[in-house]
RNA sequence: GGGCGGAUGGCGAAGUGGCUAACGCUGUGGUCUGCAAAACCACCAUUCACCGGUUCGAGUCCGGUUCCGCCCUCCA
């Protein structure tokens, strides 16, 4: 595999320090409020990469930390008149439910700044003994001209970052680029006791600190934004390897940004979206699979279009899924020899697998891979227009294809399966206003047919008639109380014309599927069966 | 001002000097269908911001021009 090294600026061909072994470290969030689009575009490439690299045999340990201890959290906590500390554990609980929602899977680790002050202090006290650091009335600062090779990975020299600079001075440092690594404590701040009195860590020194005390001296590949690499990561690599005489990170990755009308996502120009208001307009693994469908170190543009468009790119792919389902359905696949047809199936899609395998491997090109996700899924689409399910042959071809499919959908963990709860008793009420849908047609009583089917569709429920009968698909499931009420009134016609058959079946299944239906007075009243 | 990256069809987006410029969305025609949807089949950029150059051959390499984004300040 290759990728693309911020520090080399090209790509480079992936060699772990240990074979078979990768270990990275990505930037997590500073957790002062739920986290947003922008933030979750690093936490999806990385999350897909990682699964990538487990899909090629490597062991990966994986490391994302969370800096709960800054400026910004004490801000808004002083805003909130919270505790600061509190306030940064309350984002880092919702963080969590946003990234399981996005099919992240959890790091080997989340290390937090607060709960390595040691580590921190003892890192800062070697750099002061190294003569990396110094102190002044309180505060610990960064030499960084004693570190030659600073500026390596932004590409730009010490010279250039003095003249250009635009930040105030502050005269008590020794050069305008020196960089805090310790910040005495004004009052009402979280501080810590130190050698150099109370205070707190300045931003750069937790995550050099622990990454190399979660995955050594020398870490395989680190992650993050590309708004990180300077001053972020620079300072990263300035205080790891000053610390350990060793190179910090053998590969950079750096992805590009969100942006919204051309303007970079931020918190700071306000133009941001939290994920979970886009969460709540569109399907998880739709926004999934947006972020990967874009190459991770191009920029990506937001609006709600092109989340829509993802959706039905993607609505396409589980289709294939869903088609797949259908065709298996009642039929185990026995072991045959493919011939012919089945035989070109299954050549095609593992050609294409090597496509998809290929794309990754040249920098992690998710856009292409899913170019040849998307052609898989259409061979199989064709396939099963023309096959029969009674036939041991195109059964195991097709059994064959779909699981190579959906592997590959695994690695980029856009097959997301949407919540059960009340799924199950969702879907059996569909059937039986399927049932009845396909008596009204038998009836020829298209007038109900046509009723019932924009009454779903209004509801998010496509219905599609098949030669099988009736199948029904929706995005998030439907509320079961308003499919009753629909059911109830059907019914309530059929009795009122004298169709007690109808009736009487929409009530008798409906007891078979765990709801019972009482008539009363008033008209029906239904309950979920107790257990 | 300094550094980095980009400009590909109606839209999004791949493209590692040389087969007919992937793939998705949209659109058009057809098959299927009571209607529809889905699926399937077919079609939809002689052209890759512009100008030069290298080469037998360039979207792809080099130089220049225009425009755009990002970093240099907290930021994924």
């Amino acid at each position: 595999m290759r990728v693309y090294n911020t520090l080399s600026g090209r790509k480079e061909e992936l060699e772990t320090l240990e074979p078979n072994q990768v270990k990275i470290y990505v930037c997590g969030p500073t957790t002062y409020n739920y986290i947003h689009l922008g933030n979750a575009r690093p936490l999806v490439v990385f999350d897909s990469l990682r699964r990538y690299l487990i899909y090629q045999g490597y062991k990966v340990t994986y490391i994302q930390n969370f800096t709960d201890v800054d400026d910004k959290i004490i801000k808004r906590s002083r805003e909130k008149g919270e505790n600061a500390l509190e306030l940064a554990a309350h984002y880092i609980n919702e963080y969590f439910k946003d990234a399981a929602a996005l099919n992240i899977l959890p790091a080997d680790a989340h290390p937090q700044v607060s709960r390595h002050m040691d580590d921190i202090i003892k890192a800062i006290s070697i750099l002061i003994a190294k003569g990396f650091a110094y102190e002044v009335d309180g505060d610990v600062y960064y030499r960084v001209r004693a570190f030659k090779g600073y500026g390596r990975l932004s590409g730009r020299s010490l010279e250039d970052m003095l003249a250009g600079a635009r930040v105030e001075v502050d005269e008590r440092k020794e050069e305008a680029a020196d960089f805090a690594l310790w910040k005495a404590a004004k009052p009402g701040e979280p501080s810590w006791d130190s050698p150099w009195g109370r205070g707190r860590p300045g931003w750069h020194i937790e995550c050099s600190v622990m990454a190399n005390k979660y995955l050594g001296d020398t870490i395989d590949i680190h992650g993050g934004g590309n708004d990180l690499i300077f001053p972020h990561h620079e300072n990263e690599i300035a205080q790891a390897e000053a610390l350990t005489g060793k190179p910090f990170v053998r590969y950079w990755m750096h992805n590009g940004f969100i942006t919204v009308n051309s303007e970079k996502m931020s918190k700071s120009l306000g133009n941001f979206f939290l994920l979970r208001d886009v969460l709540e307009r569109f399907p998880a693994d739709a926004v999934r699979f947006y972020l990967i469908a874009t190459h991770y170190r191009s920029p990506l543009d937001f609006d709600d279009g092109k989340l829509e468009e993802a959706r039905k790119a993607l609505g396409r792919l589980k289709t294939t899924l869903l088609l797949v389902n259908e065709f298996q359905q009642g039929n185990h696949s026995l072991k045959v020899k493919p011939e012919g047809e089945a035989l070109n199936l299954n050549q095609a899609v593992t050609d294409l697998q090597q496509e998809f395998i290929a794309a990754l491997d040249d920098d992690f090109n998710t856009a292409r891979a899913l170019g040849s996700l998307f052609e898989i899924s259409h061979r199989i689409n064709n396939y099963l227009a023309s096959a029969r399910p009674d036939r041991a042959m195109d059964q195991a071809a097709v059994a064959e294809a779909a699981a190579i499919f959906k592997e590959l959908g695994e690695v980029l963990g856009i097959f997301i399966d949407r919540q059960q709860d009340e799924t199950a008793g969702i879907d059996k009420v569909l059937d039986i206003i399927a049932a009845i849908r396909h008596f009204a047609r038998q009836e020829r009583d298209y007038q109900l047919a046509d009723d019932i089917r924009d009454f779903l569709g209004a509801m998010g429920i496509v219905s599609e008639d098949t030669t099988g009968g009736t199948r029904f698909r929706y995005e998030s499931p439907p509320k079961l109380s308003l499919l009753m009420e629909k059911l109830i009134a059907l019914r309530s016609n059929f009795k009122s014309r004298k169709q007690y058959a109808q009736a009487d079946y929409i009530r008798d299944s409906l007891q078979q599927a765990g709801i019972i239906l009482e008539d009363t007075r008033e008209g029906a009243r239904w309950k979920i069966a107790e257990a």
